[in-house]
DNA sequence: ATGCGTGCAAATGGTTTGCAGTCCA
DNA sequence: TGGACTGCAAACCATTTGCACGCAT
């Protein structure tokens, strides 16, 4: 992990005048090694797999803080428990999702953008995050017989 | 509840093979009287408050059913729980939400739409149904006082 | 020194499920 | 009649929380 990465937490945490623990770091650390989505389970499994000693418990509670902090966001699949996504270090975009294969593509597009801001401002809504999620049937199995 | 709509579900159930049964149908009058978004507790409420009898687990394997069929839709906000709305004889829409008062704001953006259209065409994807939910602050709590 | 953060385990709470009895088709 | 459906309560399982101890500030 770059020194910048741990700082952007790192800062976050002192500015809130909460402290800057080893366990934060840890789990902080793991989740800029992510490349896409993950749970908390599996970001614990991960930081065992790497020696990496916390509890499940200071992972909920951190993954929470980082959600607050903006630094992750949750992203809302079909299953029951929540992922979360990084929002440092990568563009927004949104999900296309096949409900099929479960297989995931990250879009931009900026129509969609733009009409996503000619709402907020028709409604005199201030900015802050947006979700989108398009389901629907990717190629291959638009083509593959009915199971 | 008009007849009309009681008939989509009824042949919904006969298409699968299933049951009409009383409880299914009572379930689905309650969700065609629901105006906004609802959760399984506050359906049963509704119908306890109607004096219609039935178990909880089968409001839950009915709205899942329901869900199947693309009668009902579920809408996800903060909340750890699950929330739906009816998607018949309503247009479609997405969600503006007030972080701070949590009021919601349903709306239709025809560049929006286009944007995702290109989307699904864009990457070979059928689509099936999509969910944007915007967050920000409404006008109110933009000019109310920091908590 | 102070009190925030952690580990642990128990509690929570929405949702699912097993089972015995009921009732549509 | 027979398998699907229901009510009920127990089970599930991701997440939260209480508590005693430890450590950052």
């Amino acid at each position: 992990m770059k020194a910048k990465e741990t700082n952007i937490f790192k800062q976050a945490i002192k500015e809130k005048g909460l402290k800057w623990t080893p366990e934060r770091k840890a789990i902080f650390a793991q989740v800029c090694l992510t490349r896409s989505h993950f749970d908390a389970d599996e970001l614990l499994f991960q930081m065992r797999m790497r020696k990496s000693k916390v509890s499940r418990g200071s992972v909920y509670r951190t993954l929470k803080l980082l959600e607050d902090t903006g630094l992750i966001r949750p992203v809302v699949f079909t299953e029951r428990h929540t992922h979360y996504e990084r929002t440092f270090g990568r563009s927004h975009h949104s999900h296309l999702i096949c409900v099929k294969c479960n297989r995931i593509i990250e879009f931009f597009n900026s129509k969609l953008a733009e009409g996503l801001k000619e709402s907020y401002r028709k409604y005199n809504f201030k900015e802050i995050d947006h979700r989108i999620e398009a389901t629907g049937l990717c190629k291959k199995c638009q083509t593959k017989k009915r199971q």
